[in-house]
DNA sequence: AAAAATCTCTATTGACATAGTCGAGATTAA
DNA sequence: TTAATCTCGACTATGTCAATAGAGATTTTT
């Protein structure tokens, strides 16, 4: 039930991204420091992003990337599907990476019937969290470690 | 965010023993025939949730597998976590199988804040979730599947 | 025009996990 | 005693995943 480590990258990427988002664009480098990814996999998971149209790029020496739509409109739906395929655990229950199971009866299965309860639930939520919504997030986060020095006195 | 394979085969083995719960004990080779299962492939399964107290077996002629608990006392969680391992998409919001993860401040982290809902959500699924709802709801399915037939004439 | 910094693309590697197989043994009922 | 079953550990083949690498294309600066 787990998220590839590339997915975590790609998120992790966006969140940065997001939170520079209509400044300038950022190097790929400077994600790498900052979230203690390895450049050259970061490099492939970027271009990865950008053929699924959420990351733009530009080349040069004043290079880098940043995000090809407005933070709100991407999903993390949207992008954990692009990266990693289905967000269903099993694939005979998901909507856009279906496969046959080997279950006797699949329509009548109870095993595929929860799974597709869990299925709804991920996906509830992976569609209404956008990179603007970890952007929140972040800064409340931050602000929240800050804040035991404003009530001090 | 899959489950394997193995542990799905788990969970369809779970079912027909259920569906057999204080009736005599099942052999491997119904189970798999049944299920579509590899027969030695479903032997190692059935051999680690026994393991896990989740099932006992008798050797022999007439042996075979039950369950060693009741269906109400069984969680798809418990099952799932024994097969697996964690039911969290990343492992630094799991509660039984945490790893520190690799970004920066994990106690900030917006993506491990995200995360934690979609454990809760899964979780919450799964330890509600016993072999007695699998086998009700396999009877449900069943049952439906005829009832057409009811409401004619 | 040259140089330097950046992204781009494709290939490759090594480690590990997964699905599945196998053989030989232990137990039990008939 | 025999046949049917579970038991246990080893084995293998395949694939996936994380990561690295090299050579090229593009852009800015000088």
């Amino acid at each position: 039930m787990k998220l590839s480590v590339r997915g975590e990258y790609a998120l992790r990427a966006l969140l940065v991204l997001g939170l520079h988002y209509d400044q300038s664009v950022v190097r790929i480098q400077t994600i790498s420091e900052q979230q203690n990814i390895p450049k050259r996999f970061l490099e492939q998971i970027l271009n990865d992003l950008k053929s699924a149209g959420v990351v733009e790029s530009r080349r040069g020496v004043s290079g880098g990337y940043r995000l090809a739509r407005r933070p709100e409109e991407i999903t993390l739906a949207t992008v954990v599907r692009h990266i990693e395929g289905a967000l269903a655990p099993v694939s005979c229950v998901s909507e856009r990476f279906y496969e046959k199971c080997t279950c006797p009866d699949e329509s009548r299965c109870a095993i595929r019937s929860i799974m597709k309860e869990v299925r709804e639930a991920i996906v509830k939520i992976m569609e209404r969290t956008t990179v603007a919504t970890l952007c929140e997030r972040a800064r409340l986060l931050q602000h929240e470690a800050v804040s035991p020095f404003d009530f001090s006195i």
